[in-house]
DNA sequence: CTACACCTTGTAGTGACTACAAGGTCAAGG
DNA sequence: CCTTGACCTTGTAGTCACTACAAGGTGTAG
């Protein structure tokens, strides 16, 4: 790979850092983690020393998480780049759908959240007595359903949608 | 408050866990951190004992968790609350939008991920070879691109869309 | 009296890093 | 040669909002 220009001799981690978008913190992580190899040590000190590999491999993995894989998600992407190259792409292909279907059914929580907030905020013309808020009403407003629906679920599964 | 049917009368943190939807870990966590008070604890045993308005406290917080509020903003919508009830919401109402705005904000970058990351899938026909797979392929091709621009920003702020 | 469900405290783990401390190394300038 | 200062090294602790577990105490029903 890397078909256009001149190899990179060895970079630190700090410009590999600059070269990838990523902190030389973030990489040592990845290390830690074993996402990414131990790099070579320059045989005149012992600082990490990386190459074109690794500005691509860094480079796919930033990508990745920034389309919201997880590490392990990532983790699994690069096994199926680093095993036998003739292999069909399909599991590839398989984690990528599962991940849009994730993201989907965030993007459809996200929107009901946004939809509720915007509700929420709707009612209160900010010009109120904190007594009459609307915005805590709705916030506060359910106790009393709750308590009268009885005993719920305990351990929800919740989606985080942070 | 509580219009509606006779008060609580002294509801054990399992209880209480059970008509809020928290569980007793998360509660006894709130209590820790400061974001409910510490209750009174039964006379006979040292149970923690709870009444209506802790009930409605882990209501709303709950509530506001699950619009997204940080637990730190629903500390501040709480003391809002709590305060003098007098005074006027503006408080509450702005908090309320500039969270709004980040749900915004979260939802048009997860929706330029979703397009993303369909694009992406959109290449491959999952039939390749991995050496040829179009999603590894576009996770992986920018790290010329990004070398040949030399250094860019360190420290970027993400906004942390997963 | 014994079982059992629930409670108590405290500690450690999660994910994906970030922040800091205390020290080592390297290239450039004087 | 020596110093300065930027960078690197390791290791540890902190973040957020919990969850999970261990080891033991309590309350109640049979």
């Amino acid at each position: 790979m890397t078909e256009a220009g001149r190899p990179i001799a060895g970079l630190t981690i700090g410009e590999l850092a600059a070269r990838t978008g990523c902190t030389p913190e973030a990489i040592r992580y990845y290390e830690r983690v074993g996402v990414v190899p131990r790099p070579a040590r320059a045989g005149s000190g012992r600082y990490r020393q990386y190459g074109d590999a690794d500005v691509e491999r860094l480079a796919f993995l930033r990508r990745a998480r920034e389309l919201g894989f997880s590490l392990a998600e990532v983790r699994a992407l690069l096994t199926f780049s680093d095993g036998d190259p003739d292999r069909s792409c399909g599991d590839v292909d398989a984690l990528a759908r599962a991940h849009l279907m994730q993201v989907d059914a965030k993007l459809a929580q996200l929107t009901a959240l946004r939809d509720a907030l915007a509700g929420v905020i709707d009612q209160c013309r900010g010009g109120l007595a904190v007594a009459d808020c609307r915005i805590l009403g709705a916030l506060g407003g359910g106790a009393r359903a709750s308590a009268d629906n009885g005993i719920q679920t305990r351990r929800r599964a919740d989606g985080g949608v942070t």
